[in-house]
DNA sequence: ATTAAGATTAAGTAATTGTTAATAAATGAA
DNA sequence: TTCATTTATTAACAATTACTTAATCTTAAT
């Protein structure tokens, strides 16, 4: 049940664009595009992909110039960013290294390779929810910003340390956190409450989320599962 | 506190093998050297290195055959293969990735590239790495972050003493562990319980996991058995 | 055949977690 | 501010699960 990889397709040239929304569309994958290197930026920050295609001469803003901001967008860190050019100088491909590519391939792009590329990519990135404020899973949405919970279409407001403790949990779905870690990112590391604080919001949680989607390790911890 | 990175060059040509080991060592890696595929999995397995440069093609096991050999043993699941070859045949390079490459790159190798490359690779590694706590075996899967194990697809939830136990003796397949060694990983050093409790986990263990995969070795210990 | 090591079982003990209700603290509205 | 309401924490106890032991049986090696 992984999620489709998202790709973001960054060409002005909209031929390519085309054949690449082809290949990487028929491959499965969920691909958008822009034409340069702001629009790039911008569609990044909203569509968060996995893996960002990016040509290197463009006008408004070029490639290597946007790879180094992207590089800077916290929710970005798990993207990664190949170049994909015509220009195969050694001094362009090392400065897109440089600005953080993670790889470069020279037009013409062979589509076969190009997918191959991509996979072995994707199947090295973790999928781990970081730092972010909204968590989707398949039938529940935890949105930070609004301390809410959208369970099977129902929406569910939660105290603060309830959604806390869930927000962690869910934030690596079937991982076990224990007390200790519970207590530290929850809680804080200064804060002593007792033994019990844990259970009883967990007991809470269960009542109102669904008592299956906690699992209890006894002697390790709790997970959230889906 | 990061330590240095370590990288085996593959190649049977031993021009090629100083150039790289030069380059690297002046980079700051740890280089170790093998001249054909077989040489190259008895060392990887030892030097466990982040990298794999590795020709296609060799004497003893071409570069394919070892690549798809490597992505089978546990304690290399984070290392990366990088190919470099003279053959840049489209089906090689596909095979290459089928077997489990995670890039391909065509002899003449540039320094500064390589170098580009692999210092983004390494950048990748270090991001998130909690692969280390999960052993992989053929038909049993082991996730210390779940405290979870799969056998044959199959979910077995173990309580905490027969979860480590099982941890310990899968880590190293084939290899006893002495009762001594047991007690001091499992229990630690300071707790002192009777003989019997470490047989008493043994035989919990046969029964959820299978009596096969646990072979006394009277007078010595435990091993596991795949 | 003898013996020492391991296997098995059940029962007892220890440890951890669950539940409830009471109380304290925080929050928000009048 | 004050009062009402919600949320957080605790304590006491119940329930559950895990761990260990002891007693007995089996096995393998010499």
């Amino acid at each position: 049940m992984r999620k489709i990889p998202k790709i973001l397709v960054v060409d002005d040239d909209p031929d390519i664009v085309e054949i690449l929304r082809y290949n990487l569309s028929l491959a499965g994958y969920e691909v958008k595009s822009a034409s340069n290197g702001k629009e790039c930026i911008k569609k990044a920050k909203l569509f968060l992909p996995q893996i960002i295609l990016l040509d290197v001469m463009m006008p408004e803003m070029d490639g290597i110039e946007a790879c180094s901001l992207l590089q800077k967008i916290p929710s970005l860190v798990n993207t990664r960013v190949i170049f994909l050019s015509a220009r195969n100088e050694e001094y362009t491909q090392l400065s897109a290294f440089d600005a953080g590519a993670d790889d470069y391939i020279s037009k013409p792009v062979k589509p076969k390779i190009l997918l191959k590329k991509i996979t072995s990519i994707i199947k090295r990135i973790n999928v781990v929810n970081k730092d972010e404020d909204i968590i989707k899973l398949d039938n529940i949405i935890i949105d930070r910003n609004k301390f809410l919970i959208i369970k099977n279409d129902v929406e569910i407001y939660l105290p603060k340390k309830e959604f806390e403790l869930l927000f962690l949990l869910a934030s690596q779905p079937g991982n076990v956190f224990t007390r200790d870690q519970i207590m530290n990112k929850v809680w804080g590391s200064e804060i002593i409450v007792g033994d019990r604080t844990i259970d009883v919001h967990i007991r809470k949680l269960r009542e109102k989320i669904g008592d299956l989607c906690f699992k209890t390790i006894k002697g390790v911890g709790y997970k959230f599962i889906q």
